[in-house]
DNA sequence: TCAAAAGTGTTATCCTTACACCCATGT
DNA sequence: ACATGGGTGTAAGGATAACACTTTTGA
């Protein structure tokens, strides 16, 4: 069994996030002279001979094209499905090669930062309107999302494959009955996509143009958007069972800045009691005696991560006590 | 920015698991002849001309090569670092190209399947005894690892740098009041071979030879026991929050062979009336009428898996309640 | 009749959820 | 004084962990 070369090209793809002052932010790089002018993602060659590792790589022209530290950094996925050639030929000048790319997630706390090189800061709600559930589930859902999804359910001609869709989209989506699992972003996505709704989709499409209408979201470049979606769907879930939240939070905060962030993640407003007991069980957190007074009300206590606490045992994790929808 | 032809060649990992009688069983190649006698993970390139995508490319092969059908399948994680060359060079014949691999696990019913092509089922503690404690504390921990990774600790020349390496034994292995967190499978392989107690790291290394003393485990080829470690965790972490247990049982089981295989694979005994508790909390199981007599004593029940029940709300997985160490 | 494994009842304790209320500051 | 957000007490209900005990088979 020889391994021949077969024109691989390994790219590197990173999601960049950060706290916004209400909404999670994502990195985004701003669109080439020759392509078309869709958000994208930062990308960049990944270069063996240079570097040792794919995150040596990653840390590398991050840092040169945006002028930009990353701090805590995971591999998120590897996407190598055909299909992807020709929208990202468009970003790199590259043709005919057959290119993989491993995606990144990276989270820094500067929030601040304007990112050099031309980067900007975008809410991640941009790209997916239908996850920001803390006022409440969003009304295109019902309005609009549910009702072209059933359309296109309804249009398989087999029965079974019909009840398939339907089964899906209330596993997706919940239907009236159903519950919300926030961590399934991805598959929301990929759901949407298949039934066209989403820019993307028709973009990439054999053009049979079904489902027309409004596409949802903002699209991006190539497949950025599911790389995106990997990227929530990972974190979402992530922040039960390891503190990473921390990793977006500045030195010093407030436990309702810390609680803001969180419900940007997840996309649901936490009950703050219960948020705040089930925190200092952790002990992750440590008064400062300091007093933030820009609060708008009663001054609030600066809190500090304890990064020495990483003692190992099970219950890392933030709890996110879900407040009732009312 | 051009992105240049670099010799890249991608190749795909396979962890495939099943339930053995006693404990979980991953499989393992027949040494090639020009090999040292190595258990080597199933390993096959990725022809981007041939197939679409990863997953495909590796169904293909599997079944091809071990004439075995995957069921469930999800990749693992790409792995890019130099210094992988060498081993897998010897398993491929490809000498100077730099080689990635996409690993993925899959989980498999067919445990009495001899798989042919000369597969061999292994199990997983063979390569990582100090993973199992369902007969509590294996003694190789304190008799063995726990002195060897103190001396190196102790190694170190900056102080700052023996305090963290003392931590990270710590955090992996617990001391004598640390608690034991069975996902950590990969960050104690690490570990483990930083300090060189693993036969890998020798042979990889430059020479060193700090450490002597018997090497842990059976060594694999390449880094695949590091794949397989990730496996492990992966595994183990999923089995709380997905119900993916299910896939490596038969049709038809005994409650007690279900928690077995979950006592298996999280590597620490279940306090059986509360794991059924729990098990029936969540609905994912149904008693057939039908009756298993081979079990040595009363008869038990046989259940099935009711997938139709993946209702897609939080709670999903199984609780793994831990009974109290003797 | 006894070993071995299946299967059940019950309790104390802890965590989760949900309620409502008080405190300190700026305007 | 009052609006705004910070910060707390407490009680009901459910999940967990830990007891030990009964039942049904094969040898």
């Amino acid at each position: 069994m020889a391994l021949t070369d077969q024109s691989l090209i390994v790219g590197l793809n990173a999601v960049i996030l950060g706290a916004g002052e209400d909404c999670p932010q994502v990195l985004i790089i701003p669109p080439g002279p020759g392509s078309a002018a869709e958000d994208a993602l930062p990308f960049g060659p990944f270069d063996p001979t240079e570097h040792r590792t794919f995150e040596i790589g990653l840390r590398r022209w991050v840092s040169e094209q945006a002028r930009f530290q990353l701090g805590y950094v995971e591999q998120l996925y590897t996407f190598g499905d055909r299909g992807r050639e020709a929208p990202v030929a468009a970003l790199t000048g590259s043709e005919d090669a057959r290119i993989i790319s491993v995606g990144y997630l990276a989270l820094t706390p500067d929030r601040a930062t304007p990112p050099e090189g031309g980067g900007q800061w975008r809410s991640w709600y941009r790209y997916f309107p239908w996850e920001d559930w803390r006022d409440g589930k969003p009304a295109l859902i019902e309005g609009d999302i549910l009702p072209r999804l059933r359309a296109w359910a309804d249009e398989a001609a087999i029965p079974g494959r019909r009840a398939g869709r339907h089964d899906r989209i209330k596993q997706c989506f919940g239907g009236e009955t159903g519950v919300w699992n926030e961590e399934r972003v991805l598959d929301r996505f990929e759901l949407l996509y298949e039934a066209e709704l989403v820019a993307e989709a028709r973009r990439d499409g054999q053009a049979e143009t079904h489902n027309p209408g409004e596409p949802l979201g903002v699209a991006m470049a190539s497949d950025h958007r599911r790389i995106l979606a990997t990227a929530l769907s990972r974190l979402r879930g992530k922040i039960k069972y390891r503190p990473v939240v921390f990793e977006l939070m500045p030195d010093r905060f407030t436990l309702s800045a810390l609680q803001a962030v969180v419900e940007g993640m997840t996309g649901f407003k936490l009950h703050k009691q219960n948020f705040r007991r089930a925190l200092d069980r952790t002990g992750f957190v440590e008064g400062t005696g300091q007093m933030e007074s820009q609060t708008g009300g009663r001054p609030a206590e600066l809190f500090r991560y304890r990064r020495e606490v990483l003692s190992g045992g099970p219950a890392l994790g933030l709890a996110t006590p879900r407040l009732r929808e009312t």
